[in-house]
DNA sequence: AGATCGATGCTCT
DNA sequence: GAGCATCGATCTG
């Protein structure tokens, strides 16, 4: 991360916004609009699917076994980004949850692009590909939605300021909120009871329909855990 | 449609 | 040196 990075301060609202459990956040953030401008242009998603982690007691954390130079974003203040390398290729993005200090974030996993589809395109299409990408395509994948934004390592722990990167939350929560394990996770995080973790909105065409989740009840009197099937 | 696997490099042990 | 919060092409049934 640079200084020029980390001069900008998130909106007060923004702030409180993500100021809370992650899992709090989660089935809230879908249907927010996260956006990116550059040189190059601007590019905005309306988020359909995360996955919660945190570091306090989630084996599956980047954090779980404490502050490294990778992780120290998610450490930092919330409605920041954390962003890591994958794989050798893909990068990843993370929103900042809770109070400086709690490990915790959400990793964007898919949204629909709502703006600039053609400079969204051009970076998915940047290495060749062998069938043509539908827009629904474009966000589809963490990695695909960090191609989408052309992050990399030098967007770790930039802030939503509405600068270069800002988010738009919903204005009502969605009424069709799916969840359940989470993607690509082994071992004791991959525990579909404890760490049912992967939000998403239902009918969604930037989600996998094969990976559906259960029906999350937003209700008073419901919780994660009573309304796994 | 589902399983398998190669690409590719950073991070931590 | 092992493992990884992935993607997408290529197998197989």
């Amino acid at each position: 991360m640079t200084d020029a990075l980390l001069t900008g301060t998130p909106d007060p609202a923004l702030v409180d916004f993500f100021d809370r459990p992650v899992l709090d956040v989660a089935p809230l953030v879908l249907g927010a609009v996260l956006s990116r401008s550059t040189d190059a242009g601007r590019v905005a998603i309306r988020i359909t699917e995360v996955e919660a982690y945190d570091g306090r007691t989630d084996p599956a954390s980047h954090a779980y076994r404490g502050r490294t130079a990778r992780n120290a974003s998610m450490f930092g203040p919330p409605a920041h980004l954390y962003c890591y390398f994958i794989y050798g290729i893909h990068h990843s993005l993370n929103l900042v949850c809770g109070p400086t200090g709690t490990p915790t974030g959400l990793l964007v996993r898919a949204g629909e692009v709502v703006e600039g589809v053609e400079l969204a395109r051009s970076r998915r299409e940047a290495k060749p590909r062998k069938h043509p990408l539908p827009d629904a395509g474009l966000a589809r994948g963490p990695g695909c939605v960090a191609s989408c934004f052309d992050a990399d390592l030098s967007q770790d722990g930039a802030p939503l300021d509405g600068r270069e990167w800002s988010l738009t939350p919903p204005a009502a929560p969605s009424a069709d909120i799916r969840f359940g394990p989470r993607i690509g996770v082994r071992g004791e995080g991959a525990d579909p009871q404890r760490f049912a973790w992967r939000f998403h909105l239902g009918g969604e065409p930037s989600v996998s329909a094969r990976k559906a989740g259960n029906r999350l009840d937003l209700g008073e009197n419901s919780s994660i855990d009573s309304t796994l099937t």
